[in-house]
Formats: structure tokens, C-alpha cells, sequence
DNA sequence: AGGATATACTTAGCACACTATATAAGTACT
DNA sequence: AGTACTTATATAGTGTGCTAAGTATATCCT
């Protein structure tokens, strides 16, 4: 048996999910935000956070985040202070200018949703999250057991 | 309504690309490859072809796959000789150094899908191939409709 | 035949992911 | 108190994706 990316998971769901940050990348744009911006916001929206919070919550490393908040810095987007309780930590705090946005980028991850799911029956869909899920699970179970 | 990455099909769907591919690259990185070959080996296990139709079966644009070609003819898993049939063309074909290594990627390619989908049934796996196609083929019509 | 248009590829520049390594600050142990 | 470990962030280097713009060759049309 050859290699067939029609019976590979990888390669449908990497092409999903880059067809899928593509279509944000050009909703986004209208709104002056990037992707990786997105997860930044939603650990943000409630309050400060440490960047190994953030981190943690949006599913990347470290060094990564240092990168999008450095960016996100510079753009206005965030504010960074020193941590009272501990040295070695910066508390992060989204900016009014990026709090502005918060509706638009909301309106934008609905309307995106809306389209990728178009094709599907509720049913279907709720089957989706659920698959999907799952396999998010079995996959962080396995990378926590094997580092 | 807040952000929310339980419901958002792009938050999920990206996550779990992701980690496929960090665990194809620890697989890979094994057989001396990168995730980014897999599509190109696929599409040319068969014989020559020109870059643009690697792109397109890979589903990247051109200058992604100059790039990624570029590197692996340094690597000396591809070579690329001028098309006979049209100057502008280049006809590029897998190093007997990179079919030595198919059977290892296939091997690799079925490990990982395995690990995926190991805390779903059968009916599931089937289940979840279909609605990942039908979301890409949603998103794939979306594309091509407005660019 | 010659000029417009289309196509194949490259280049340049950026975003964002990773690993590996360094730095600095906290914690713990003797 | 001082040494060893752990933890939070930063830096360096690479791969892989994108868009926009440049170059060279084909094709088409009058």
C-alpha cells in the first residue's frame, strides 16, 4: 500500500486547519489582528496572565509566545509588567486598543465556524467536536507520556 | 457570548494539525525527513513532475514548494532537470536516496494514524474521515469561489 | 509578425511553529 | 549561608507557510 494522503489524518487535518487559519488570516486582516493573536485574547479577556499561562493556554511553547507577544508588544496589542509576587514572571494585559476589538474578532471566529460547518447537520457537527476531541486527548496523553 | 476555543472548529482542528505533525516530525526526523517532504514524496513516488503540480497536490502555493525543494535538493533527496516540453518549466524527481527511505515513511505514516485514532471504534474512524473531507471540501469551494 | 496576456518559477519579506540553550530568580536542603 | 535544583523568560537558529512582486518563456490575437 502506498502512501495516500486520502486515509491519513495528518495530512486532512493539517490541510483543514491551514485552509481554516487562512480563511481567519483574511477575516482578521480587516480587523488588524493576526492568528496566533487569537489565543493571546481569549486567556487575556478576564485579566493578566504570566506568558507560561498563556503559553499553556493557547497550546504552544514557550519561545513561541515570547515571539507573538513581542509582536503583539510592539503593535500595541499588549503591555507587559513585572511581577510583584516573583521575579522571574511578566504579567500581560491586553490593551484598550485590543480590548476594542474583542467584538469583531468574536463575530469573526462565528462567522468562520458557520462556514466550515456549512455542510453539516447539527447532529454532524456536534459529531465533529466530539471526534476531534477526542483525538486532541489521545494525542496530549501520548506526548505527555513520551517527551 | 466569549471567545471560546471548545466551540471554534478552526481552535481545534489546528491544535490537533499541530500535533500531528510535531509527532510526524519525531517519526521522520528518524529517516533523516521533515513533515513538509511527506506530500512531495507522495506526489512523485509515481515519476517526475513539475513543481506546480507538486504544489497543487500538496496544497501549497509555488513559492512554498521553491522553498521546500530547494531544501531538499541540498539535502540530495530530489533533483531537478529542465522540462524539454517547456522552458519555464522544471521536472523534478526523487534521488534513489530518497526512495530508499518510501518504506520507512509508510511505516511511519501508519503509526502515526494508528496513535491518532486509538480510542476510536471503526465506525468512528469512517465517521471522522468523512466529515474532515467534507469541511476541507467546504473550505476548498470557499477558496476558489472568492480570492 | 508583434504586442498583450498568461503561466512557471524565483525572490524578498514576514508570521509563527519548533528545539536547544542561556540567564535570572525562586526554592529547598544540608 | 551556600550549593543544587527548578522555574520563567529570552535568544538563536531552522522549517514551513503566506503574499507580493520580479523574470523568463509560451500562447494568443489582430
Amino acid at each position: 500500500m502506498a502512501l495516500n494522503r486520502d486515509t491519513s489524518v495528518g495530512y486532512l487535518t493539517n490541510w483543514a486547519g491551514r485552509l481554516l487559519v487562512r480563511e481567519l488570516e483574511r477575516h482578521l486582516a480587516r480587523i488588524g489582528l493576526m492568528p496566533a493573536h487569537m489565543p493571546v485574547l481569549l486567556a487575556l479577556e478576564a485579566g493578566e496572565a504570566s506568558q507560561k499561562l498563556i503559553a499553556e493556554r493557547a497550546g504552544v511553547e514557550q519561545a513561541t509566545m515570547t515571539a507573538t507577544l513581542n509582536r503583539m508588544e510592539r503593535d500595541g496589542l499588549v503591555s507587559r509588567r513585572p511581577n510583584p509576587e516573583d521575579g522571574r514572571s511578566q504579567l500581560v494585559a491586553l490593551t484598550a486598543k485590543a480590548r476594542e476589538k474583542l467584538p469583531l474578532v468574536e463575530a469573526a471566529a462565528e462567522t468562520i465556524n458557520q462556514a466550515a460547518l456549512a455542510d453539516l447537520t447539527p447532529a454532524e457537527r456536534d459529531q465533529y467536536f466530539g471526534l476531534i476531541k477526542r483525538i486532541v486527548g489521545t494525542l496530549l496523553a501520548r506526548d505527555g507520556a513520551a517527551p
